[in-house]
DNA sequence: CTTGACATCGAACGTTTGTTCGTGTATGAT
DNA sequence: ATCATACACGAACAAACGTTCGATGTCAAG
């Protein structure tokens, strides 16, 4: 057969593909004998062959004499995988419904089992802060165009965590029983009553001289915007 | 000593511990040896003994005669570990400065080696559509408010493609020369000149006579907003 | 035509690894 | 006091597993 060009053959992308596929599938690395099986490679000595190259090329890192001792350092996109892709640094949100203007937010119960959801937008936990916990937190679609003064979009994904009492400056989800509206502001409790403050800084707050007619709903973590078509 | 509770026992609690820490660091789970000499406990069948409970509790799963067939289902803190939660479904996008109206979008050249950034943002594969491919992106933090009329906030995270040309409908980042304004709109070419829409719908687009006066620098796929002092 | 590099392979070996067994202690229920 | 269960442990065993070796084939360069 012709010799190898400098880069990938072959039988190197099908290995890679397959410890991509094996991994993502497993939850662990395939030995050597499985990447063989699945590559119809019949030797452990020929997959330990092409291991070895693929760690000179920076695929993967190998632990000597250790079974199933293989890291993918690249992808064969590419990417790299970052130690900090770990189990615990991605996670899910289940989106349980939409947020509009004219409805109180659809906050879950306390003993709601999210993950029978199907539905769900995954996070990486680096977008929160290392200090906010990442349970009992829900996701809403945006519908319509009643959260513009929150600078959200149709469409847009709140990220939230149910809470009944917010701290100043939090964008929080009220729901305002006079005027049947559930609006996303930032939250200030000053002199007695309850400034909302919208997040475009065009937009004039809305007053409440009574804050027990604000309802606070859940205070709002994270926004994320996908681009249709995109 | 004293009967376990149901639920976790402190065992329990150090081998789970432990068994992120290890899938974080190597990239393949721990042996039951390993688990043994990391969480003071001299003899493999009680290691095997205490799997077999978190099995059990549905903690992790197991693969019988399997080396490190060991698979995290859930983790200390609660949060599923979902199969999606894979090496190549979350990766880094280096945030490579910052995008504000009076100057043109830091555009990175095509050989910039994004990988040295120590700055990224962490992104679920999930979010983009399966098409878009990941490399090339880049990511802006918006400075001030001049992004109003995108729906922008500053501090947010915009995620983008360099393209030079848009197709009608993309969010795209133009660089208006002669008026010395980068701006975030929707691009639509139509009857020879350039309509810009902002995303707040109550705003209007700008009519650009002559195409040539509008440098499409990227195209956004990704908005992110995260709530300081969430 | 010769040589060296690369690729391929089966077999053997030793180490790594998980499972099983038998034993002992402590505790709560009867 | 007895019994059942949980917890703890060392030892032994066999299977899983990675590495090494020697052999063979192909191809490009000289």
């Amino acid at each position: 057969m012709a010799r190898r060009k400098a880069g990938l053959g072959e039988r190197h992308k099908k290995i890679l593909k397959f410890l991509e596929k094996f991994q993502t599938e497993n939850g662990y690395p395939p030995s050597i004998r499985e990447i063989g099986e699945n590559t119809n490679i019949s030797s452990t000595s020929v997959v330990n062959y092409y291991l070895n190259q693929l760690e000179e090329m920076n695929f993967i890192e190998r632990e000597s004499n250790v079974s199933r001792g293989i890291r993918l350092v690249k992808t064969l996109e590419g990417n790299l995988v970052n130690a900090a892709q770990a189990i615990t640094e991605m996670f899910s949100v289940p989106v349980i419904g939409r947020i509009v203007a004219g409805e109180p937010v659809p906050v879950p119960s306390s003993d709601f089992n999210y993950y029978d959801q199907e539905t769900g937008i995954d996070i990486a936990r680096s977008l929160l802060p290392p200090r906010e916990k990442t349970s009992d937190l829900f996701a809403l679609e945006v519908q319509g165009d009643s959260m513009i003064d929150a600078m959200v979009n149709d469409g847009d994904i709140v990220v939230m965590r149910p809470v009944s009492q917010a701290n100043n400056g939090e964008m929080v989800a009220v729901w305002l029983a006079d005027r049947d509206e559930t609006t996303l502001k930032y939250f200030y409790l000053e002199d007695g009553h309850v400034r909302l403050q919208p997040a475009n800084p065009q937009m004039k707050p809305i007053i409440i001289d009574n804050p027990a007619q604000v309802q606070v709903q859940g205070k709002v973590v994270l926004v994320i915007r996908r681009m249709e078509g995109a």
